[in-house]
DNA sequence: ATTATTTGTATCGACTCGATACCATTTAAA
DNA sequence: TTTAAATGGTATCGAGTCGATACAAATAAT
């Protein structure tokens, strides 16, 4: 019966995480998962800034997803481009003041006096748990894993140390190697 | 910067659990907020029953908890009655059918899927890092806590083995302390 | 007795969200 | 090469969440 325990303990994270979004997002006038829109935008590749990457990394529809990039948009808080081989795919790059927006907002302040509390031991052991639980709800499931090219299994470093994802055909920096992936797929 | 990761992790975790809620409510017109709402009803205690209680459990206004739990009554998943000392306070009871599917419905089985995958000792380190977790955010914030009465200061236990709430006065029965209270407090 | 606090509801406007329909572009098939 | 199917995205509608404000009723404090 340990599912059990698990699951009412996921659920209440994710609740008084979603209070810490609501403050920091309330001055500027956001909903909580504006605040993960830009979230998300800030820590994912060229490939992934599109709105069906975020639909798939929300757990939403494409529509939802559309009206609340509208909203962003508005707010002068992303920009979007065209892309110029396939003109269906819009790109969202988050603008000077998204960026800055994001920095300041996360992790909110309700979650950093948190791990304050925490030792650093503690907080790794919570990291894999959290990523061994994050892991088999994904997999159980068959959900896109958006993880870092690291564990990427289309990850290949060249000779001279440099990155080469072999799905895009496309060499990659060492700084593009951090950021998740909606086209990631475990080892 | 193991915060990131961790805030990363309880992000994705609370939005790929809201979408097994989804799923899992959808088939009956309910919204995730309406399942967990269910939920938390048939885990409290008849102290903590009452639109408040839900509202602190949430982190929402009162005024939104009312319009949902509004909805819930009009499809008789839940009987209001009004409390016999105080007659401001409203107790909410599970209906039959209210029980019923809580018990179909949770925990998910998109959630179940992934337990299914890790082992009795995986989900014991996920189980206690998570409480470490939760407690480190509901004290650094001063937020309820919302534990049960082993875990309450207020508990006490007589002579001949039984249990007594030192807060309410009254004495429970073990069933009773296996029930998430809303005057917890860590001892 | 009077005031303040607590519990809950009602109403409003902004927004989320899914469903459906629709368009443009790209890709696959014939 | 023409046609059909698939993909990415937007527009619109209705139901519902959500916070804010205002309000009523019961209780507690003074």
């Amino acid at each position: 019966m340990k599912q059990n325990y698990i699951y009412n303990s996921v659920e209440r994270l994710g609740d008084l995480l979603k209070v810490g979004a609501r403050q920091a997002g309330a001055e500027h006038g956001l909903q909580p998962v504006h605040v993960e829109v830009l979230h998300y935008l800030s820590i994912c590749n060229r490939y992934s800034d599109t709105p069906m990457a975020v639909t798939d990394y929300l757990g939403l529809t494409k529509g939802t997803v559309s009206q609340t990039l509208k909203v962003l948009e508005k707010k002068d808080l992303l920009v979007k481009t065209i892309d110029k081989n396939d003109k269906r795919i819009t790109h969202l790059k988050l603008s000077d003041s998204g960026q800055k927006l994001v920095a300041d907002l996360l992790p909110t302040s309700l979650f950093m006096h948190a791990c304050a509390q925490l030792s650093p031991e503690q907080q790794s052991d919570i990291d894999s748990s959290l990523k061994l639980l994050l892991r088999a709800l994904l997999t159980a499931n068959n959900l896109k894993t958006f993880g870092v090219c690291k564990t990427c299994r289309y990850n290949q470093q060249t000779d001279d140390g440099n990155y080469f994802c072999g799905l895009v055909k496309q060499p990659l920096t060492s700084d593009d190697t951090q950021l998740i992936c909606r086209e990631h797929e475990d080892i």
